[in-house]
DNA sequence: CTTGCGTCTGAAATCGATTTCTGTAACGCT
DNA sequence: AGCGTTACAGAAATCGATTTCAGACGCAAG
C-alpha cells in the first residue's frame, strides 16, 4: 500500500506538500498537479488510520441499534444515512440484539476508534453512555432514552401514540382491550403502556392487570403473548400491540388459532411491514421511523461540528391510519 | 483519554509491560496486578486506532450490503455477525443502496481502516473490488459474485430455485407465466430468469419474452412491473418474481387492481418477509439467508487466519415451500 | 541596495500502541 | 564457583498522516 511519503518521493517533494495537497492548503498549482499525478500512478489511498490517530476524530459515524432485523430500525438507518453522507460522513450500522453488553462492546469500539458521533437506540433503561459520555463524544439517543441520561434525543410520542391506538379499538367498539407490551426495562414500552391505561381511563373502560403480557419487541414473543392473552379466562376483545414485529406475531397467533381479526380486534403500535393485504380489523398508527433518524443525524452532526447549547429532545408525532 | 503511559506511568513499570499485560504474554503476577489495577483506576480503554497503524489491521469485519431495508439481507447480516463475533471480531454494515460509488466509497474505507476483511453482496455485475483484491484484503462474495472475480463466494442455486417456483406454477396448472426479474446487471437476477425459462421448457410452454419484466428489487419496482403486465394485450396468467420485496409490491398491486392471488398465480422466490396470512395462491421458495451470511463468515475467517486455498464457491438450495 | 512582507516548502515532532533488541537477574547444573 | 539457560523488563523504533516552526525565495517599496 503506497503512503504518503512514497508519493512524495515520486513526486520530488515533501510529504508535508502532499499532505498539504489533499487537504487543500496553499500548494503551487505545479506541486498540486506532479503530487495528483504521482498518487494516481500509485493508486494512493491515504491511511484513515494515521489520520484518526493524528486527529484523534475519524469521519465515521456509528448508529448502535437493538434489532438489525426490525424494519423499523432500518429505515430509522436509512434516515441517519441520508443526512450524514450529505454531509461527508460514513456511517456503519451496529446491532446489539438487545444485549447490554454486546452494546457496550459496540460503544468501546466506537471510542476507540475514535468515531465522530455515535447515534444510539439504546438497548434498555439502564444502558450505560458514561464511556462515551465521560470522552464527551458526541452522542444523539434515538427512539430510546436511557433514563437519566442528559442527552440530545430523538423520539417520538409514545404516551399519545399508545393512546390513539387504544382509542381507535375503543372505536370500533370493543371493550375488553389487552395489551402486548415489550419487555419492562426499555422505555418506548414503559410509554406506551401508559397510553394504552389512558385510553381505557378516558373510555371509562375498566382497566385489569391481567389483560397487560409483557414480550420482547419480536415476532415470536408477540406470537406467544396472543397465545397467553386467549388462554385467559375472561378472552379480550381487542389488543394494543405494542410494536410492530410484535403485531406480526399476534396476527399470526390469531390466525393459527382459526380467528379473524374483526373477531378479535387488533391495533398495532408501528405499521405492520411489507403487509400485502388490505388491513382488515387491524388499526395502525404508524412511526416516522426515517424521521426520527434524519433528525437524529442532523443533531449529532450539529454537535460534532461544535455546537454546546443545551441537550434539547425532539419529539415526533405518532400518527393513526385510518 | 487515559493512554498506556499514563498506565504505566501510574504502575510504575514501562509501557511495553503494560502492553504485554493486555496481550497475553509473559508478566509478572505482581505486575499484572499492578497494571491492571492501574487501568481500572484511569478507566483505560486502548486506543484501537494505533493498535490498528502499527499491526496493519483490525478486528473489525465490514459486510457491504446493497439494501438494509431489505430482510433478506438482515438476515444474512444475522448470520455473519453470530459466527464473527463468536471469533472476536466486530461486523460494522455498510449500506450501498445499489449504488457502486456508494460502494467504492465503502470499500475505500474498509481499505484505509485496515479492517480484517469484507463479505461483500455486490451492488452490480461490474462492481469492482480490486481496491480489495489489490492489496490481497480478504473478500467472500455473498449472494452476489461481481463477473470475473477470481474470490470466495457463497450463492444460492438462483437456477434451480427459478426453475423450481415456476415449476410450482405449471403444476398448479398455470400455463402464461410471467417473469418479474431484477436490474439486469444483477447476477442472481439473470440466473433466475435462467431458471424461469428452463422451467417453461421443461414443461413445453411457450416462452413470450414480452413477459419478462425488469425492475429494481424493491417494492415499488415490483409494484409497477405487475401494473405493466396487468396491461398487457394477452394478460399472463401467473407470475414468477425473482425477490421477495417485488413479491409484496406485487401483491399489492394485485389487491390494488382487485385480483385476488388464486386468480392470477404468484411464485415467489424468497419468502415473502413478515407475512400475517396463510399463502393463498402464492407460492414460495424460501432462501437460507442466515446460513449464507454464517457460511460467509466463516469463510472470511479461515482466510483471516491465513488460509492460502483456491478460491472456492459454496452453493446453497432454495427450498421450494409447499 | 536594503528592508519587509507574503507565499510556499521541508524538517521534525506528534498521535498511542506494539515489538525487537538488549540487558539484568535468577536459577539449575556440573 | 562458573557457566548456560530462562524469564522478565525497558529503551527505542515503528506504523502513516498532520501540523508547527522556521527557512527560502520573490517582489515591492523606500
Amino acid at each position: 500500500m503506497a503512503t504518503i511519503y512514497d508519493v512524495a518521493r515520486l513526486a520530488g517533494v515533501s510529504p508535508a506538500t502532499v499532505s498539504r495537497v489533499f487537504n487543500g492548503t496553499t500548494v503551487t498549482p505545479q506541486n498540486e498537479r506532479v503530487v495528483k499525478e504521482a498518487a494516481a500512478e500509485l493508486d494512493f489511498v491515504p491511511n484513515r488510520t494515521a489520520r484518526t490517530l493524528r486527529l484523534r476524530s475519524s469521519d465515521i459515524i456509528a448508529l448502535v441499534i437493538p434489532d438489525i432485523e426490525n424494519p423499523y430500525f432500518t429505515a430509522l438507518a436509512r434516515g441517519v444515512e441520508d443526512e450524514a453522507r450529505a454531509a461527508g460522513y460514513s456511517v456503519v450500522l451496529c446491532n446489539t440484539d438487545d444485549d447490554m453488553s454486546r452494546e457496550s462492546g459496540y460503544l468501546d469500539v466506537a471510542v476507540s476508534e475514535h468515531m465522530a458521533g455515535v447515534i444510539i437506540a439504546a438497548a434498555s433503561d439502564r444502558s450505560d453512555l458514561s464511556p462515551l459520555l465521560d470522552r464527551n463524544k458526541a452522542v444523539v439517543a434515538v427512539d430510546r432514552v436511557p433514563r437519566g441520561a442528559a442527552i440530545d434525543a430523538v423520539t417520538v410520542d409514545n404516551v399519545a401514540g399508545g393512546r390513539a391506538a387504544t382509542t381507535l379499538l375503543v372505536e370500533r367498539g370493543y371493550r375488553r382491550i389487552a395489551c402486548i407490551a415489550g419487555p419492562a426495562d426499555v422505555e418506548t414500552s414503559t410509554r406506551r403502556i401508559a397510553g394504552w391505561s389512558a385510553a381505557l381511563e378516558a373510555a371509562g373502560l375498566p382497566e385489569d392487570p391481567t389483560l397487560l403480557e409483557h414480550a420482547d419487541y419480536r415476532v415470536d414473543g408477540g406470537y406467544a403473548a396472543l397465545e397467553r392473552l386467549l388462554a385467559h379466562d375472561e378472552r379480550p376483545d381487542a389488543v394494543f400491540v405494542a410494536n410492530n414485529l410484535m403485531s406480526v406475531g399476534a396476527l399470526r397467533a390469531l390466525r393459527d388459532a382459526g380467528i379473524h381479526p374483526p373477531a378479535v380486534g387488533i391495533a398495532s403500535f408501528g405499521a405492520l411491514p411489507f403487509s400485502t393485504s388490505a388491513p382488515t380489523g387491524v388499526s395502525t398508527v404508524s412511526l416516522p421511523a426515517r424521521e426520527l433518524g434524519s433528525a437524529a443525524a442532523r443533531i449529532l452532526l450539529e454537535r460534532i461540528a461544535g455546537d454546546r447549547q443545551e441537550p434539547r429532545t425532539v419529539v415526533l408525532e405518532a400518527v393513526p391510519v385510518v
